[in-house]
DNA sequence: TCTGGGGTCCTAGGACCC
DNA sequence: TCTGGGGTCCTAGGACCC
């Protein structure tokens, strides 16, 4: 019997979003990010399929976007409007049923969920029909399309959503896992980037099916006591954890700025922080939980990148207290380059009853 | 390719204590 | 004092993801 999990992805999410309420740009070019501007200092969050066959893609500079696309729509980044598509797709995802028993819904970020049928109700019959179901349900609700991942773990049901994009469905488990996974590079596995790519590499690991096979120990002892055996268990497609419904109990709230001409006045800096600070204050109050650590995130020209953090003497929510903590953080640093840009980001205490999960 | 903003978790060294 | 071992906290930074 195989417990399935099912992994939804909405297609070109913010994209989307965006031409649901401007009918016109339908069949356009269309990248969302920044504040729309590509003369700006900026990265694109989503490029509509029609922009990414001109090879624009997520996380791409807008200027570069702007330069491979002259002719694509930009606009800006609008929270509260994929916010409330989130939540629209989110209860609809809730709401459904398989076999006549609710599913336990894990959202992961604005657009993408993970779903399974609930304990005592692991084998609900065929996935696809669900998966089908699936799709008709979120397109009725919110007039988005999605993908969806069948898995028999939330690993290979996370891998699989991309197969089948867009608006397709695509199956993973332990029966396919070798032939379709077994030759990709490692960086294909959900939790393997760049970087670690590069480190397996350097071990003689290339591929997916090469890291399967590879020495726990070694692993172990080259990149660490946790992350190594969780390297292993990648490669071979296991996933223990469970589709988990529990509400996501945040640790902290940040607040970042890029300038869009570095700072070279540091009474400016000290004050920048100050204002930034109340900002990632607003946000734990929403929480009604205390900062019990400050950190400051400065960026320097071209592009060095340095943190500094302190515990604070009791955990505050004092506005005051808070920015003059962080400033204070602006002296273990050398004042002798431009900002580029400045982040405060605020830990809170341990809600009463812990962290859940 | 001149490189955002919001997060999480892991690692590693030093301080400090018993 | 030519100096052990373990546990925990603090801090900085790395890596990854959406």
């Amino acid at each position: 019997m195989t417990r399935w999990v099912l992994h939804v992805d909405l297609d070109q999410f913010l994209a989307a979003v965006e031409v649901l309420r401007r009918p016109e740009l339908a069949g356009l070019p269309v990248v969302v990010g920044g504040r729309g501007d590509p003369t700006e200092r900026g990265v694109v969050s989503t490029a509509s399929y029609e922009a990414r066959a001109f090879g624009v893609g997520s996380g791409m500079p807008l200027r570069v976007a702007a330069r491979k696309c002259p002719d694509a729509v930009f606009l800006p980044v609008d929270r509260e409007a994929y916010d409330v598509a989130s939540e629209q797709v989110m209860s609809a995802l809730r709401s459904l049923e398989w076999g006549g028993v609710p599913v336990v819904v894990e959202v992961l970020g604005w657009d993408e969920a993970f779903l399974a049928a609930g304990p005592g109700h692991e084998d609900l019959g065929d996935p696809r029909a669900f998966a089908e179901h699936i799709h008709a349900e979120v397109l009725a609700a919110s007039r988005l399309h999605c993908s969806v991942g069948i898995g028999d773990n939330k690993l290979r049901a996370k891998i699989a959503t991309d197969f089948g994009k867009p608006r397709g469905i695509w199956q993973l488990t332990a029966d396919n896992w070798d032939e379709v996974m077994g030759d990709r590079p490692t960086s294909a596995l959900w939790g393997i980037g760049r970087k670690t790519a590069t480190r397996l590499a350097g071990l003689g690991i290339d591929t997916v099916d090469q890291l399967a096979h590879s020495d726990a120990r070694v692993l172990a002892a080259e990149i660490g006591p946790s992350t190594g055996p969780w390297l292993h268990r990648l490669g071979r497609g296991e996933d223990p954890s469970p589709v988990d419904a529990t509400p996501w109990v945040p640790r902290a709230h940040g607040r970042e700025e890029t300038f869009q001409v570095d700072l070279e006045d540091w009474a400016e800096v000290a004050d920048a922080v100050r204002r930034i600070t109340r900002r990632a204050v607003e946000d734990i109050d929403r929480e009604g939980r205390p900062a019990a650590r400050v950190g400051l995130k400065i960026r320097l020209k071209p592009f060095i990148t340095l943190s500094r953090s302190l515990t604070l003497p009791e955990p505050t929510n004092d506005p005051e207290t808070l920015a003059e903590a962080a400033v204070s953080l602006l002296d273990r640093v050398d004042h002798d380059r431009a900002v580029r840009l400045l982040g405060v980001r605020l830990e809170m205490v341990e809600p009463p009853g812990g962290y859940e999960r």
